[in-house]
DNA sequence: TCGTTTCTGACTATCTTTGACCAATAACAT
DNA sequence: ATGTTATTGGTCAAAGATAGTCAGAAACGA
């Protein structure tokens, strides 16, 4: 088995037991399995990503730490379908208000939450002198980032 | 935990009881927490700041102090300052996530409000290839563009 | 073999803590 | 009143403690 393997394993097994969320040292971790601390940066990248369903937090400094959250939870299908099939890697603004309507009608966001995605991805939070598709691609990558972020609270909401 | 983070929670616990502001001696906080004056300074500097809604005043001298006040506003009169003087036209991740933490905590916004701006201004948000200046603009926007719909909502719930 | 994935190490960035030196104010002596 | 000294707090740079990045080497798989 791979290092990568073995500490993605070991991270998801810490996450596995009723946690959501673990903390851990970097230069301890990769004491612990005897290779360079840059490799849990290389696992975390590979195998932690918010595709895959993972935050992660860190800290430098005296003190610091990193902190893996997992947010996915399939009862968010709806969400679920938005962040991972139907965005996409770039979305017009007229897609992405159509969408973020469908999500206040279907209440799975307050009146106030839809404004404020909206204005996130409105044009005139975008002008800025870059191409029309980066443009896209920032307006799919915010609105993603957000529906993660509702998928994770409602998550832990549920939770307790 | 950190010393910086006693020092911060020990300072948060004398403000939390009722009172909206305190008053300390330098040395003497040191002492018991046996580390240097200017570390109560570094705390001071990183946590009470007036993003954060405090002010510090102190005097130097026999019988000298260093006062602490919690600054109170209104919602609207916090939103009006970040918009229209605080952000300016560029802002970086970390300040953006520290105001809108602000926010979150004086309950101007909630949660998974606060959540979904976080979300929209995160450097995965903006992960595009343009320079970091661009970024900064964009978040700006982006997070003035949200707390003006924030503002507006507020206005027209206040209304009707 | 060739392209991809994994792994490392040197270099960088950030956060914390300390200590030497500076500045302001009060207390005291005259 | 004025000058001197004691008593505070302020600043800043350096050291210490972590984590991040990235280019290239090594290992792996087709």
């Amino acid at each position: 088995m791979r290092l990568s393997d073995s500490i993605e394993s070991f991270i998801k097994t810490l996450l596995s037991q009723e946690e959501t969320e673990v903390e851990l040292k970097r230069n301890e971790l990769a004491e612990y399995f005897g290779c360079a601390p840059s490799q849990i940066n290389y696992v975390l990248a590979t195998r932690f990503t918010l595709d895959d369903g993972y935050v992660i937090e860190s800290r430098r400094g005296g003190g610091g730490y990193i902190r893996i959250v997992r947010v996915v939870e399939s009862g968010q299908q709806r969400l679920a379908y938005l962040i991972n099939e139907r965005i996409g890697s770039a979305i017009s603004e007229e897609e992405a208000v159509r969408l973020i309507g469908q999500l206040v009608q279907q209440q799975v966001v307050s009146l106030q939450e839809g404004e404020i995605m909206r204005a996130a991805v409105s044009s005139q939070a975008l002008a800025v002198p870059v191409p029309d598709a980066i443009k896209d691609a920032l307006r799919a990558r915010s609105l993603k980032s957000m529906l993660t972020a509702i998928a994770r609270q409602n998550r832990s909401a549920a939770k307790g």
